[in-house]
DNA sequence: GCTTGACGGTGACATTTGTCAGACGACCGG
DNA sequence: CCGGTCGTCTGACAAATGTCACCGTCAAGC
């Protein structure tokens, strides 16, 4: 039996993934959890051999909480299903530590098939998205510029980045043009897009 | 049984939610659709006594869709299944026929339940969202405004908008300031996350 | 018949945004 | 110890954006 930790934030997906696990004879899905922070928490409980991750969860992402969970356990093997295939997204997850790197886009029977391909000591990962992963490079906005382009997703004026990150106007105003500039987007909300499809934020 | 037409676009978890809806001995699904387009067809071929819809999918999105067969075939009970619970999507999904609006964030079990009422007649409707979306009021801005302002979320440049609209750059700007006024927003980029928030775009 | 609102437009104006050049200290690798 | 990069800042400038006042047409409603 492969004992598998479920981590997904939408309570009826959770519910259907965990139906559809239980077609599988040899697979057991033996916690549920609904954030990153409960991630860990349960997965000390139960010591699964398996955590499948969603990335996108409000109370912490599903990459850094994967890292922490083979930190604590390291024979758990670490999974990510995803909405979005984002380049910078299957980095990130491969640089934690992630074994393998799912999208919900692909078809239902997969799933089982990858834990038992992880089970077995492989690597799944969809060719695509390596190939755009490796293609796209790595972030080239230095850590304040993300900061400061994550700061602008909302709509947030200059001033108002400028205060709540304590910088000068001016520059949040440089900080923004260099990242329009590496995105070569033509003003911010373009950078912000940008950033975001490549996982970069 | 209940005939199920499950519609929607990520296949694995329109798969998972096939197995979860597999555990009824009540409920069968007897199609699926992966669009708005493809629900149409699949609905025409296999008459289904009730088709659950996604609202946000690539090719025709699912409050239209169900519009259509409500049409084709007024026998046939429509429900919503979507993961934003956003009061415009609610009012529209009700105007269109719906008789039903359920968002991904609620327990699984309930989703088989939510098909029993259905089928019993019943409307299924979240009481908290019902209230949202009454106290929010009908969508503030006009046509055009919605037109402009749904032109702007790319980041498009106003010279970009009035192009791709047949207008002139001044009938654009006007257009987004009246919007970000009605939405009561600083500028474009709030304008357009708060329509999107309400569902008005 | 008159009013109202949506639609489309013009022109002027203030503000915000994006760009550029430059300056300073910190830190890191060679 | 020297060059490069990063972070921070300033000041100045051009371009884009947001606001306002105003004008016209047309269709719907009272």
């Amino acid at each position: 039996m492969i004992k598998v930790l479920l981590v997904e934030d939408q309570a009826m997906v959770r519910g259907a993934l965990v139906s559809l696990l239980g077609l599988e004879p040899d697979i057991e899905v033996v916690g549920e959890a609904a954030s990153g922070q409960e991630a860990l928490t349960v997965a000390l409980e139960t010591k699964p051999d398996v955590v499948l991750l969603d990335i996108e969860m409000p109370g912490g992402d599903g990459i850094t909480a994967g890292a922490r969970i083979r930190e604590a356990l390291p024979a758990c093997q670490v999974m990510i299903l995803t909405t979005f295939g984002r380049p910078g997204y299957l980095r990130r997850a491969m640089e934690a530590g992630a074994v393998a790197f799912l999208v919900k886009d692909s078809p239902a029977r997969e799933l089982a098939a990858a834990i038992r391909r992880v089970r077995d000591g492989e690597r799944v990962i969809d060719p695509g998205l390596a190939a755009a992963a490796l293609s796209a490079g790595p972030n080239p906005l230095s850590p304040r510029e993300c900061d400061v382009l994550a700061a602008a997703v909302d709509g947030s004026t200059v001033g108002d980045i400028a205060v709540r990150l304590h910088l000068s106007e001016g520059t949040v105003r440089n900080y923004l043009s260099s990242a329009i500039q590496k995105t070569r987007a033509r003003n911010r909300i373009e950078a912000v897009q940008r950033a975001q499809a490549q996982g970069w934020l």
